[in-house]
DNA sequence: TGAGACTGATGTTTTTTAACCGCATTAAGA
DNA sequence: TCTTAATGCGGTTAAAAAACATCAGTCTCA
């Protein structure tokens, strides 16, 4: 496996980033399931709102998060460049049950299709 | 592979420990040289005397390192149950010219024999 | 076109926490 | 008593959280 070599001052970003819970949550169900909407995390972590876009905010500025504009939403994605970092760190936690039980009501939301993935107008005659 | 799992809080706290430059570089030292002593440290990091104490304190109460005394010396090693996930995280950033400069430093004290493990009194017969 | 709803960002303030540092002293061994 | 290491103290800085209000962009629908 050929790994990336990251400067030290940009890996410490990242573990600042993976010291405190709240952004564990967030960036290990970024890691699940490719993108999440603000909206999305709040209903899945039961944060407010200031809390969830504060966090996304800081992990934005530390390269390790980016954001698209799907209608009025906003799905926010790991960067590729930090993809393998976070995978390989998340290896050693995954099986933490605060972790596993996000990823549960993640599942449940999903299924009960309260996410904002389930609700993007997928028509294509949708009006202009 | 078989990866061992730890806990999130477990993981934080040695996050944690990464996400300052002091704590980094000593990890590194200590995983690179197997063990060294504070003296060791505030010679190669050139840090205060307080300084390195208190970060091996930090270290040792997060569960990363232990210590053992031979002498008058007191050496300083990381834990077996954290060196897999320091290796792997080293891994990224080994390449760092900071950490690279240290073990640098660390091979031309030793090879000045001015390092504790060099002062040792092997002798057999000295005196109890 | 304009009103209102929804999604998210941001300014501000307050509180709390913790981390850093150095100086000086103390403790433990040889 | 010398060396090695730990710690009490004090000051500074940083940052994290939380709550609140406000603002901005987009969509819907009349």
């Amino acid at each position: 496996m050929r790994l990336k070599n990251i400067s030290l001052s940009y890996g410490m970003r990242i573990f600042k980033c993976l010291s405190e819970e709240p952004r564990v949550r967030i960036l290990h169900l970024l890691l699940q399931n490719k993108e999440l909407t603000i909206s999305d995390l709040e209903l899945i972590l039961d944060f407010t709102q200031t809390k969830t876009s504060r966090h996304l905010a800081y992990l934005k500025n530390a390269g390790l998060v980016g954001s698209r504009r799907v209608d009025q939403w906003i799905f926010y994605y790991l960067l590729e460049e930090a993809q393998e970092i976070i995978l390989q760190t998340f290896k050693f936690i995954q099986k933490d049950v605060h972790l596993i039980r996000d990823q549960e009501v993640y599942r449940i939301l999903d299924s009960n299709r309260e996410l904002a993935k389930n609700k993007i107008d997928t028509n294509p005659y949708r009006s202009e």
